[in-house]
DNA sequence: ATATTTTTTTGATTTAAATCAATGATATTT
DNA sequence: AAATATCATTGATTTAAATCAAAAAAATAT
């Protein structure tokens, strides 16, 4: 039933069970398969997102069709709403890379009858300050940092993920290419700074990288 | 009287007399110089800002000691709000690039005061809104878009601008240097792309111009 | 186990823009 | 008007990262 799914869903949580049934009218849970597009850049905006399940890629594309990543969604989260709310085209791609379900709402009739709410107004300023945080993230990892502090910043944070993804995986996700990656890595590894086995990672020296992840020190 | 500038700023406009009483309470107006700064990157946040008069210029500084212009702001904008409300330090540095006055507002207390108001709650919507759509163009600007294609931009969607600013100020707007601002010109004028007497600057080929300004052409 | 495909690494080259340095123009002050 | 300071342009060089190309390594299929 879609309206126990949208008890589960922060934004809706607090609202009486008339009101569940009211947003269940206007929406629908939706599959999506790896690959597939929640909506385009550019694409002139009708409904709001709450993705449940999987994972979403968000990406710009330039001219010469490089792809740029800003981020990545995992459930649950609200996507959509900027565009929605300001009646402007979606500034950016949404693509599954992990297959999954998302709930569908249509955004006119849920601006007629939640949007005068205090608490999903509330819920909506969250979710608001959370893409502003994820865009200030994106800014400061691609205008101010250099592509070494980057993979030095991903290392300290995450480097699971290199057990997990292929480095051009990695590479794209940084907004990198692999020889870069593949660089900045075996530059790392010379200067004793972290030591590598197989797939697996190690930090031999975290403040030297903790200082890389900062661009306060080159290698 | 603060009550009176109160009234004129849209957030609070549908407030009750009672509630602006409070709000004059918890509040207070400070006039800037050109160059004092209204917070510094990184600092953490106290009070929430309605720039009333003046405008402001908002930055991000590099390891290197680089500045990145983010955004400019004239009144009457909400700032601060961001950092403010997930309680993270300010993403960036404001200051004021010409003189003017701020409304200095305690944000501990106008969060228990005014955070249930779902009027107050919309325009706070839209303000951070209007953060991500600032925030957006920034990317596009800076990350999609060649220099040449940014200053292309300018040209077309605020030419005067060469007449009030000098070089080194355009510059440092667009994130560039003014040597490169300089040579881009010098390309376009070579082109007949642009033609340029004295401060003015004459739009030549308007169509060429806009191809450049999406990088969807060199010169 | 060998062959094939995919991924990663290495090396050489290119690119866009910054930096450095010097010169030429414009403003401003004296 | 001459002197000085500020701003803009030009040329040469550097830089970080991308691109292009090929080799090496790893993963997968036969």
């Amino acid at each position: 039933m879609v309206i126990d799914e949208l008890k589960n869903v922060y934004l809706f949580k607090h609202l009486p069970e008339e009101k569940l049934k009211k947003l269940e009218e206007i929406s629908k849970i939706k599959n999506y398969e790896r690959g597939q597009v929640l909506f385009f850049e550019g694409e002139k905006p009708e409904n709001l997102y709450i993705l449940l399940e999987g994972k979403i890629r968000v990406y710009k594309t330039t001219f010469k069709g490089i792809e740029i990543n800003i981020n990545q969604f995992g459930p649950v989260s609200l996507i959509g709403e900027y565009a929605n709310f300001e009646k402007v085209p979606y500034p950016a791609t949404a693509e599954f890379i992990v297959e999954g379900t998302a709930l569908v709402i249509n955004y006119k009739k849920f601006e007629e009858n939640f949007l005068k709410d205090a608490e999903v107004l509330f819920s909506l300023v969250k979710s608001l300050t959370n893409k502003i945080r994820m865009l200030n993230r994106f800014i400061e990892s691609t205008v101010v940092l250099s592509a070494e502090a980057r993979i030095a910043k991903l290392l300290l944070e995450s480097k699971e993920i290199f057990e997990i993804l292929k480095h051009y995986q990695i590479a794209s996700f940084l907004n990198i290419t692999p020889e870069t990656l593949s660089r900045v890595l075996s530059r790392l590894k010379k200067n004793k700074i972290i030591a590598v086995s197989g797939r697996e990672i190690k930090i031999l020296d975290p403040e030297k990288l903790n200082k890389i992840s900062k661009d306060e020190m080159l290698i």
